[in-house]
DNA sequence: ACTCCAGTTGGAAACGTTTACACTTCAGCG
DNA sequence: CGCTGAAGTGTAAACGTTTCCAACTGGAGT
């Protein structure tokens, strides 16, 4: 296991001095077309690597940006992480990736990690802007951060994410219109995820739109797989819904799941939506009804203004990209409404 | 934009050397337990976080380990960063993300940089073990590194992955006992996947053990998400395949979304089958037919190896994991077979 | 011939740690 | 009372870079 050579061997074998490679590398300063050939031919006969460890510690600077999401097991998780990784990359960035598994004590323990590491700036999303330790610990650290997904309650920090509350909003007011009079929510835990939330108050504000009650809501853990149970229940109320806005994909996808389980089709009996735009959802027969959220891009815009950020000291800024509803074949006209039907979509 | 402190101030506040507070920290050699105290203070006070770049540079350790997939954007990937991810924190270490986007080129240069960072060792998935000018520029670095997916060619490179070619052979085989007699399959680009060649190889070797000749194969890239075309194409044979097998699971969710737009439904127009065993895969109507691998498993084994490999000396080693056939909904005996049938699963 | 300046180059001091080594105490012991 | 050794502590030298500064060259301008 013998040492990587160092810029120190490089010059000897080129028979300059250390400063001399240097300024060969950064090419900063005036070298000699004649050294700077020398120096070239010797890195390149050592095999010499700069060592960024050594640079970072004489520069203060890491080249690294640390990212924090709850989960990679939901892709749009994945791919935020995807366009995090590609503006930070063409930033000349490299990515530290830790993942909290929803839990805000790891939150904390990955962000002290990755302040150890002298990451120059952070992109994350945490469970609870409103109420993160992290973000506080954050917040006298100096060192620049965004945040993703997060909803922007605070406005002295940075983030990027869409208008939750409308578009929650949006979709259910579309269920409403068509017809829907009985919509009832899956919601992943509040307690992990802020956006779920909002979400709900985008769906109830949406059924007040309508002078409805809201239908029966379920909170059930963002891991879930199996929503066979809730499905059941929701089917036997009475009246049963013949809607479900579901707080995300993977749980839309869960539950269109559960209710085929249970011999109801999707949209026939009953509507499915859900919330994140996930490209999964597109593929799927039915496809599905969702609110999309641009997450790479997203990821990419968080880069960027963490670089400006970072570069030109640019002020922390909050910005909300816009959402779209993709139509899917999820949802449908109610096929017995109780009530006239509203104006379809 | 204050410096934050060192463990020059951390001293100072204590009253006591730099060694001492180092000592604290790392608790190695003896300090009484009053100026551990002290230190422990001081430490708080300022809100001291080692640096750890400046250790690495001491220590010639870095404790990162360097990851590189293909993409995230595909499921399987995320799952096995998630297992890498996981199984790195349980040993101390952090990881340092890069992708490729399928691209050879950047496959080199992803690795010169994570070498520049001097990551202690690399977990990756490349286009082609064979092939990879990625790997020879590897073995010369005495960095070690797991290839993960990647088939085991050579012998003397740490490997996780499971049997693809028996794996392809085992599902196909199931189809032709099912009495498909006509098989198509939708390959992703061999250049950029030595297992899609292996995969192909399994299902030529399943057909031939049935005496059939392979059916029209398909070659398409990874980013795929539009069959229909394809699909079309496959339907309009003379005689039409019974039975798809795809390479990957997000082109078996693609072609089962291009048959539906044309109509055709799975599994009783036509099965297809995937490869991977993403989560959605089983959470999508039908759910689809898949061969399993167990990703995240495999990415916890490749760190678990490669730590082993960096503490313990151990020698490099082969890693084949077990795969499973998830029998999903995707799959059905032939409508109508032309010649007769075989025995069904 | 002298100064001046731009173009090259090397020396050496940082950067924030760890750690080998040396030094002080002080208790235990003969 | 002196010797020994352990416990506790400090000093300073690394680690691999970058970069400030000084020094040296040689040609142009006076």
């Amino acid at each position: 296991m013998n040492k990587p050579p160092t810029i120190r061997e490089v010059a000897r074998r080129a028979g300059v001095s250390v400063a001399t490679v240097s300024r060969v590398m950064n090419d900063r300063g005036s070298v000699s077309e004649q050294t700077r050939r020398m120096v070239g031919e010797a890195i390149r006969e050592t095999g010499f690597r700069p060592n960024v460890i050594g640079r970072g510690l004489k520069t203060a600077r890491s080249g690294t940006l640390g990212v924090l999401v709850p989960s990679l097991q939901n892709p749009i998780f994945a791919d935020v992480v995807q366009g995090i990784e590609r503006a930070a990359e063409a930033g000349g960035y490299r990515i530290l990736l830790t993942s909290s598994s929803y839990l805000p004590e790891k939150e904390v323990a990955a962000i002290d990690t990755l302040l150890c590491n002298r990451v120059e700036g952070l992109v994350l999303t945490v469970a609870d802007e409103s109420a993160s330790r992290a973000l506080d610990f954050l917040d006298h650290s100096h060192v620049p951060f965004v945040l993703v997904f997060n909803p922007a309650r605070t406005a002295n920090h940075s983030i990027v994410t869409i208008d939750n509350s409308a578009a929650a909003r949006d979709i259910v007011g579309r269920l409403v219109r068509m017809g829907h009079r009985r919509i009832a929510m899956i919601a992943g835990d509040s307690q992990a995820s802020d956006r779920s939330s909002l979400r709900r108050a985008g769906y109830e504000r949406a059924l007040m739109d309508g002078r409805l009650r809201p239908g029966p809501i379920i909170e059930v853990g963002f891991d879930s797989r199996n929503l066979v149970r809730h499905c059941r229940f929701l089917s036997s109320c009475n009246p049963a819904p013949t809607a479900v806005f579901c707080s995300t994909d993977m749980l839309a996808i869960a539950a269109i799941r559960g209710f085929a389980t249970l011999g109801l089709r999707v949209p026939d009996d009953i509507s499915v939506v859900g919330f994140d735009g996930i490209e999964v959802g597109q593929c799927m027969s039915p496809s599905l009804a969702t609110v999309v959220q641009p997450a790479e891009d997203m990821g990419m815009c968080a880069v960027e203004h963490l670089l400006e950020r970072l570069n030109s000291g640019a002020p922390a800024k909050n910005l909300t990209l816009p959402y779209r509803l993709r139509h899917g074949e999820s949802w449908a006209e109610p096929r017995e409404t109780t009530t006239p039907k509203g104006t379809p979509v």
